[in-house]
DNA sequence: CGGCGTTTTGAGGCGCATCAACCTGAGTGG
DNA sequence: CCACTCAGGTTGATGCGCCTCAAAACGCCG
């Protein structure tokens, strides 16, 4: 966790890059960018603590970084990957609280910290900025919650299915589509309450049923309609075993 | 599902009274009121259901109301069990989204319904219920995320040390605390992502090594340093597994 | 006292975690 | 260009814990 000295200007420059920071006032950002720093962490480094209290907004400017919720058994169950342009503890900030995560970095990263003093000052008062923080937090919400929905599944197929369903990007080419995957695989079965192994056993299984095939970290999926029926008969011989 | 015919003057103070609203200013509150309906649910029947596109914000007057996802085997991974005075619905409304969950009576029920286009009327652009609603949206989150870390532990007896430690009140008396469980226990049980057959065993072995004492719905946690320890000596089993 | 909803207790099977070994590909240095 | 290394992933064998199913016990209200 190298701090990095970067001249404010270019910090502004930086944050205004930022997907997080899209549509946000120009004049907001250089304020912003005034108690900023930068700085660096390797690969699976601890960024901070289940507990701490933060004391800044993270924005996370390259490489990639989960929020964790550490497990009695020394695993990690992923809460959250966070990808450049996105950022992570203004929920904790608003709230005066301790963070429910823990951070560290999947690989090599870049970040960026917020005072959160600033942070906070910008904000209140302020409507745009208000409604724009309350919808993020929303999402945020929704999709912690998607999440859930897929790791309370009891079956261990079955939540892989739905993750893949889930990662459908918006346009899909007639002949299927392709996705890759949004991080190590470890991370993935991590996020999805799985072990690597049960995970690895999954896709294998998903490949050799001729639902998907993998190559690599991409996944293509020839045809969508094949992972529904997958789905649909994987929740029938569940409701049936009830 | 009754609908109730109630004049708006009395609707408006029934508002008022609810916690949900507390601190919130008289004439928006009137506004709310104009286009709110009260109706009542029996035990055990559906509100909306999950996929559902709300048009309305909803208030918990009296009776248990629980948010929940259906999993594929017919059972509920229950999200959220919300109290007389508290609400569901915002974060849907607020992105335009459908429900994540579903919704259904615990016990019979009275439930008031605000007009969406309404409420979100008086929140864009009111500075005060705005921070007011991102400081709730975010409290509901950090509690998902709680409910998260609870029921993603490897070990159900952990899950159920952990759910009686976070119930104790703020208030501890000297020679221990009395917990009243938030619902009936099949609730608590899919709330914490286990069987109520397996909840009822975690509570009785617990009973059984005197950790807490078990009568009806109350439960008494003689010292909180046995939970503790308890909590101790699950994790440290679980680390040497591993 | 009788009825029902809820909880408890018991027996059994299966799925996933665990542990361990092997495979693959990328990066490194001689 | 190949030998080596190491991280990440895969595959196989085993055991335990929780879910499932079934039935009895409890608490509550009429």
């Amino acid at each position: 966790m190298n701090s990095l000295s970067i001249p404010p200007a270019h910090l502004r420059d930086t944050l205004s890059r930022q997907a997080y920071f899209r549509g946000w006032d120009a004049g907001v950002l250089s304020r912003l960018a005034m108690g900023a720093s930068q700085f660096s962490v390797g690969k699976d480094m601890p960024v901070l603590a289940r507990g701490d209290v933060p004391e800044h907004l993270y924005l996370v400017v390259s490489g990639q970084v989960r929020l964790f919720i550490p497990l009695a058994n020394g695993m990690e169950r992923i809460v959250s990957l966070v990808m450049p342009g996105e950022g992570f503890g203004e929920v904790a900030l608003l709230l005066g609280a301790s963070l429910p995560y823990g951070v560290a970095a999947c690989r090599d990263s870049h970040i960026i910290m917020v005072n959160a003093r600033t942070y906070l000052a910008e904000l209140s008062g302020a409507p745009a900025l208000l409604e724009h923080t309350l919808r993020l937090v929303a999402r945020q919400h929704q999709a912690t919650l998607l999440d859930m929905e897929i790791c309370s599944q009891p079956s261990s197929l079955l939540r892989v299915v739905r993750f893949l369903m889930n990662q459908r990007p918006c346009a899909e080419v007639d002949d299927g589509y392709e996705i890759t995957l949004p991080g190590r695989k470890r991370d993935i079965a991590a996020k999805l309450g799985l072990t690597q192994e049960t995970f690895s056993r999954m896709l294998s299984f998903l490949g050799q049923q001729g639902v998907i095939a993998m190559q690599g970290g991409a996944i293509r999926i020839g045809d969508g309609s094949k992972l529904r029926l997958m789905d649909a008969s994987i929740c029938a011989k569940e409701m049936q075993r009830a």
